[in-house]
RNA sequence: GCGGUCGUAGCUCAAUUGGAUAGAGCAACAGGCUACGAACUUGUAGGUUGGGGGUUCGAGUCCCUCCGACCGCACCA
């Protein structure tokens, strides 16, 4: 073992030096936070940081003297010169160059916590995190598939980075939409014997209903052909219920996506926790009565009206619901983040409202997913509930696979609204990132194999880390690089709420895989430099675990062998 | 009408929250396999970040104002 290793710093350690150095130079109270992130450009060095400009402005100094001046400080330590190869500061970065067997030493860490490679230490706050809602009146729809996929992925990320995170999904099975959805069946069922009875008008359209009508009949037969609707719209609403939310868990679970709980609001409304989140609001003076109805104080907070949540005549509004549920919720969880469909974003200043009221200002978190268009090929799919034309999530998952479409609804930054092309998306499957993150994953599987072939002990070696020390190359270094920033590509899209950087990341390291794929035969010098084909070898293994992490973030798979027959969808 | 979100390469999207010469993929063009899977790789081209003002060392990002798209504006859910 070199002995250069053990007086190597690690990125932490550097970052502090560099911040005593601040500190001393510039008399602060505390150390300046110190990121490093990765350059512009490549030939900038391998890490830089910025932590210059947040000190020009009390300095009274030009970004780029500072910088001077702390990087002169800190290579003063022995440690930090032993460490970084090259220091330039230019406009105002410090850009470093670290030798290269401080970037070994970070591939050794890879191989050996394996797995656990990632993992943020623990958080004490405790997170609810909920998403995907819908209304328990229809299939999943393509807005679900986007919500699904942030949010399960967020949840996995927010694990990682070390928090405690506890996820939910929310029936809407309270109010006039039930009733809705009581008659709708109730006109499927009769029209099975009369083709002519009247469907309402504000009924939901779509054969879903039809073939739960139909379902109805297998079952009851033509028990409620002749009951009047008024006496079984609930029972057949409830029964609806059923069979859409059971539809709804069965296709999220096969996009990937499970949930640690399943609240429905009725059983809410059954278990009074309405009656304790309003009275609660009573006591913190956030609610009062006016014209027999019971009002939340939510122009405090910002909104534009004060809402009602209790009707003169004691039925709640469905605010009490959102009432009942987040208080719920604060109680349970420090943080409560809501992530919520484009059509309520009217929402924001109330719940806002409900967390200032119960002394937890900021407490409640709303994501807003933008809308998404549907296009196949120059055709824009309009889909409106109200005219039934929808494409479900189903629909999708069948034509482009759970593969392609969690990685593309988690691929788009969460506030942007969006185009599907589900022609391209089905066309260009070969093409399509996931495929090409994927084959990175089988390439190196199949390199795995190949090797292990002709020499089981060399994969053996590899898989302990041994000598790292010929791995020179650019291309060799630039993939240990990338595998490097994984730690803190968690932690920021923990911190951001931004699992969209994933899918790139992925994509990032296949890449700098591919081109070291390229560049760094592995099989044709195993006999010529043993020592060499170890080290890429265990390059290869590492790249392969933190590629792995990635894809199961997203909720895609990582597959040993890709078949080309077999991979389009 | 009021409020909100958003306009970035031909297309689909990034830009780590105010930092370096605005980056990727697809599409286009030109190269690379008798070494491990060519679903790969190397390169070229493509931009007044919707327009115009402002704030400061520095703006795609912040403020104002137009233009355009979408979403809200119930004692519906």
């Amino acid at each position: 073992m070199s002995p250069t290793t053990i007086d190597l710093l690690t990125l932490d350690e550097l970052g502090t030096a560099f911040a005593r150095a601040a500190r001393d130079l510039y008399g602060l109270a505390t150390l300046p936070p110190v990121a490093f992130e990765a350059p512009r450009r490549p030939e900038f060095g391998d890490i830089a940081t910025n932590v210059a400009f947040g000190l020009a402005k009390a300095a009274r100094l030009a970004p780029a003297v500072i910088a001077g001046a702390i990087a002169e400080r800190a290579l003063s330590d022995p440690r930090v010169r032993a460490t970084v190869a090259a220091a330039t500061p230019t406009a105002g970065f410090i850009n470093l160059r670290l030798v290269p067997e401080f970037w070994h030493q970070a591939l050794r860490a890879i191989l050996t916590r394996g797995a656990d490679y990632g993992r943020g230490e623990p958080q004490a706050e405790r997170i609810s995190l909920e998403f995907g809602s819908a209304n328990p009146t229809g299939p999943l729809v393509v807005v679900q598939g986007r919500t699904l996929s942030i949010g399960d992925t967020l949840a996995k990320t927010l694990r990682l980075a070390g928090y405690d995170v506890y996820t939910e999904w929310i029936i809407n099975d309270t109010g006039g939409q039930m009733e809705t959805l009581g008659r709708s069946v109730y006109a499927r069922y009769r029209q099975l014997w009369e083709p002519d009875f009247p469907f309402p008008e504000d009924g939901y359209p779509g054969d879903y209903l039809v073939a739960i009508a139909e379902h109805i009949r297998a079952v009851d037969g033509e028990r409620w052909r002749h009951v009047p609707e008024a006496q079984c719209r609930a029972d057949l609403a409830t029964f609806a219920r059923d069979v859409n939310v059971r539809e709804q868990q069965a296709v999220a679970a096969r996009f990937g996506v499970t949930f640690d709980r399943w609240q429905s609001e009725k059983s809410l409304h059954d278990a009074g926790a309405i009656e304790a989140g309003i009275a609660r609001l009573a006591e913190l003076g956030a609610s009062y009565e006016k014209d027999g109805a019971l009002w939340v104080r939510t122009t405090r907070s910002g909104d534009d009206e004060d809402r009602v949540v209790v009707r003169a005549d004691g039925r709640p509004t469905y605010f009490a619901n959102d009432v009942a549920y987040h208080y719920d919720k604060l109680q349970r969880a420090d943080r409560v983040i809501d992530i919520l469909g484009p059509d309520h974003h009217g929402y924001i200043a109330r719940l806002n409202a409900l967390a200032d009221a119960y002394g937890r200002s900021g407490a409640i978190e709303v994501l807003l997913a933008q809308q998404i268009t549907l296009k196949r090929g120059a055709e824009i799919i309009s889909m409106s509930k109200r005219a039934g034309n929808i494409v479900t999530l189903e629909e999708i998952i069948d034509e482009v696979g759970v593969d392609a479409a969690r990685f593309f609804f988690v691929m788009l930054s969460i506030d942007q609204p969006l185009t599907f092309d589900l022609q391209l998306a089905k066309e260009q499957s070969n093409d399509n990132p996931v495929f090409y993150v994927q084959y990175g994953h089988a390439r190196i599987a199949s390199l795995i194999r190949r090797v292990n072939e002709r020499d089981p002990a060399l994969v053996d070696e590899a898989r302990a880390a041994g000598m790292l020390d010929p791995l020179t190359g650019p291309t060799e270094l630039a993939l240990i690089r990338r595998l490097a920033e994984f730690p803190g590509v968690v932690a920021g899209v923990a911190r951001a709420r931004a699992p969209h950087r994933l899918p790139k990341y992925a994509r990032d390291i296949a890449a700098d895989f591919h081109a070291f794929y390229d560049k760094s035969p592995v099989l044709p010098v195993v006999e010529s430099d043993r020592g060499l084909a170890t080290a890429r070898l265990a390059l290869a293994f590492a790249t392969q675990t933190v590629l792995a992490h990635v894809l199961e973030l997203c909720g895609v798979s990582a597959p040993e062998r890709m078949d080309r027959t077999s991979g389009t969808a």
